[in-house]
DNA sequence: CACCCCACCTGCGTGC
DNA sequence: TGCACGCAGGTGGGGT
């Protein structure tokens, strides 16, 4: 379900909420997300234990709690955390996970598909997801010059490259696609077949989309709600993303959908034109290790 | 290595 | 109405 931008407004609304508090009783359903720390653990490292900040990764949410150990949170495909009255959660389906707090408050992991994952660590341990993760795209580690480094010499097509978080972090489905219709380059197009200058335009539009996103709340297409129950808006400024026979806000053709490593991808055909020949970029690549 | 496929789940819309 | 099928904001293990 949810990219960087959703992401972002979950933390921002749950560190408006409960840094400060302090975690009480935790509870469990009896079917087990992907990933998930015993729910005695997390008992057990949870209680009494006060929130001090609330951090994103990628798509990754860090409850950071005052004796330092981290709560890491990921929603998977359909998760939710949501703060509110116990009594106006009591009846939502597929709750995971509750936690009350000392306001009398109860925050909960709901998750239909149950991709979403929980994990505690305690103080000093690594969290060893983590080591998997980008960069964030907002970093100003990130430049052109580092994407095209990375690109080099690759043959995988655009849009997965911008999908491969362990590159750039945050970004999914949805705005892959809406990224590579602002930059005007087809999704097919071999990543190590950029120019600096469509790395450039690349970065400008990742972060111009994602901010705008985060400004319009996030996207909901079908389940995604922030902490408040709330939707998002920016589905009403998608340009191709699930709009396949619909007519491209720019030009008038019809967007059409294609399937890349088994996702759909939405372009512009005529927006989007496939540069098969160009130069390679010569830029010298950083060692990774 | 680089890259793709598929499983992991549940629910919903479509077409027969 | 029922049923089969395809599809869904993600990830990572295993295979080529």
């Amino acid at each position: 379900m949810p990219e960087l931008p959703e992401v972002e407004v979950i933390r921002r609304g749950l560190a408006a909420r409960l840094v400060g508090r302090r975690f009480l009783k935790v509870s469990a359903s009896d079917k087990p997300l992907r990933q998930q720390s015993p729910l005695s653990f997390l008992q057990s490292r949870l209680a009494g234990n006060r929130l001090t900040a609330v951090k994103r990764k990628g798509k990754y949410l860090l409850f950071i709690l005052e004796d330092g150990s981290t709560l890491l949170v990921h929603l998977g495909m359909t998760g939710r955390l949501m703060v509110g009255e116990p009594g106006a959660l009591a009846t939502l389906p597929h709750v995971h996970l509750r936690v009350s707090l000392d306001n009398g408050l109860e925050l909960v992991f709901q998750d239909v598909r149950r991709f979403g994952r929980v994990l505690l660590f305690e103080p000093g341990v690594p969290i060893a997801p983590l080591a998997q993760v980008g960069r964030d795209p907002f970093s100003r580690a990130v430049t052109a010059a580092w994407l095209a480094g990375e690109a080099r010499g690759r043959l995988r097509p655009l849009k997965n490259f911008l999908l491969d978080g362990r590159i750039l972090a945050g970004l999914g489905n949805i705005y892959a696609c809406e990224i590579l219709f602002a930059a005007g380059l087809h999704p097919e197009t071999p990543a190590g077949r950029l120019s600096l200058k469509d790395w450039e335009r690349v970065l400008k539009e990742t972060r111009r989309i994602l901010a705008k996103a985060i400004r319009r709340g996030g996207t909901t297409v079908n389940d995604y709600l922030n902490s408040q129950g709330e939707t998002g808006l920016f589905q009403f400024e998608l340009m191709v993303y699930g709009r396949a026979g619909e007519p491209c806000r720019v030009c008038g053709t019809p967007i059409r959908r294609l399937v890349q490593a088994g996702r759909s991808t939405f372009f512009c055909p005529a927006c989007q034109k496939l540069k098969r020949r160009g130069r390679q970029n010569i830029t010298t690549k950083t060692p990774r290790h």
